[in-house]
DNA sequence: AACGATAATATTGTCGACAATTAACGCAAG
DNA sequence: CTTGCGTTAATTGTCGACAATATTATCGTT
């Protein structure tokens, strides 16, 4: 899982519920939120799937207008460049921040793990590979020790290109290539160069849009 | 103000009027909120108030345990530290973007105000420096054309941001010196060179930051 | 007097009902 | 046939009450 978020609450189940629904796709993306019609679908009251509803539009995954209702987000290439966008700036700095604070421990954790994904993709299991990325960047981003960051990224950007990846079938590709950025990266973190490991995260963000985007025009 | 936010519902009252009292202290940094209490307050149901703290809690400025209840944020130098290094990300990106995607009637529009500000500023009117300052910066993210950009600082940051500056009272100086940033900042958009946009962007509030900080240590 | 268990209190979480607003439908006029 | 308006239906917004959880206070024991 991205994140070990904390479910106490029935407005917490719900919430998490509904948003891998809306990842995954089993609620469509673009489609309309009724309140009533949930609540009887998930068995919980109105006001816990108005909660859930705010939450989601925290993360970005649903819009809504006020006395009118709440939508799935439409996926869209301009959406997804906009994703790209802010995830090369926030990434970036995340791989900076973690090659100032990450201490000695996790570095080596993070070697010993890239080390074990390295062995797994060698044999070409292309499944570990999406969960392989989404541990690496998950570990820069809570190496940085920055909240927002955390937060920003964890709680909110990631189950969006999650829901860009399962919609638009981005499992594939750029395995060993990614594997190498991700070497590149950890590298630069454990010899504690701010600025090559930002610079490194950024272009590794960048390659990793514009294959997705030649994936979508080649669709 | 930062941003015409349509105000239809009672919630979104009540969700704009906490926050400016988060914001300006009269709620104190810290302190807890109690929805009973603030329901009969601000003379409205408990729903309102809850929903109002939700988004409050999207927008970093109150933080919810699940059966204990919300606390406004703690103000603290490494809060402040961590706040600007996801300026210096995000709006290094603004930047970058503006150069982009601004229209060149845009950037006229910019370098206008930027014109005004200047002639209120060497009289030393020193009210119109965060005003302005806001008015800049608020340009650069929408001239970014991206979404999440555009709400993650306008909706959410900038209002940490604000908060910081009343509640620790940087009002003050950096004024000239800010405005010549400022205008290099427009020159690069305007010659379209968004390498140097970003660069220019990212150091101006390292600057900002460091002279937070110092104040912070003077006092 | 200090500590722990238990009961009392207060606060948050959840629910169903009512009010307000919007969208849908039908009807009539052009 | 299309357009505009008025009424009806459906959805969202708001409210007060009840249930569940956490906090505080009380009491008994060591």
């Amino acid at each position: 899982m991205i994140s070990k978020e904390t479910i106490v609450t029935s407005a917490d189940k719900t919430f998490s519920q509904l948003r891998t629904d809306i990842v995954e796709g089993i609620i469509p993306a673009g489609s309309k939120l009724s309140e009533t019609e949930l609540s009887t679908k998930y068995a919980v009251s109105r006001a816990v799937i108005r909660e859930a509803i705010n939450r989601l539009t925290s993360c970005h995954l649903v819009e809504r207008k006020a006395n009118v209702g709440a939508r799935v987000v439409a996926l869209s290439p301009e959406g997804l460049i906009q994703l790209y966008q802010v995830r090369e700036a926030l990434e970036g700095m995340a791989a900076r921040l973690a090659a100032r604070y990450m201490s000695d421990d996790e570095i080596a954790d993070m070697q010993a793990l890239l080390d074990s994904h390295f062995d797994k993709v060698k044999d070409s299991h292309s499944y570990y590979q999406e969960a392989g990325d989404v541990d690496f960047h998950y570990r820069i981003v809570t190496g940085s020790k920055n909240d927002h960051l955390i937060s920003v990224l964890i709680d909110g950007l990631y189950h969006l290109v999650r829901m860009y990846r399962v919609q638009l079938g981005m499992a594939g590709p750029r395995v060993s290539t990614a594997f190498d950025e991700h070497r590149h990266i950890v590298n630069a973190i454990a010899n504690r160069d701010e600025e090559l490991a930002e610079m490194l995260m950024r272009r590794h963000i960048l390659y990793s849009k514009n294959n997705i985007e030649k994936k979508l025009n080649n669709d």
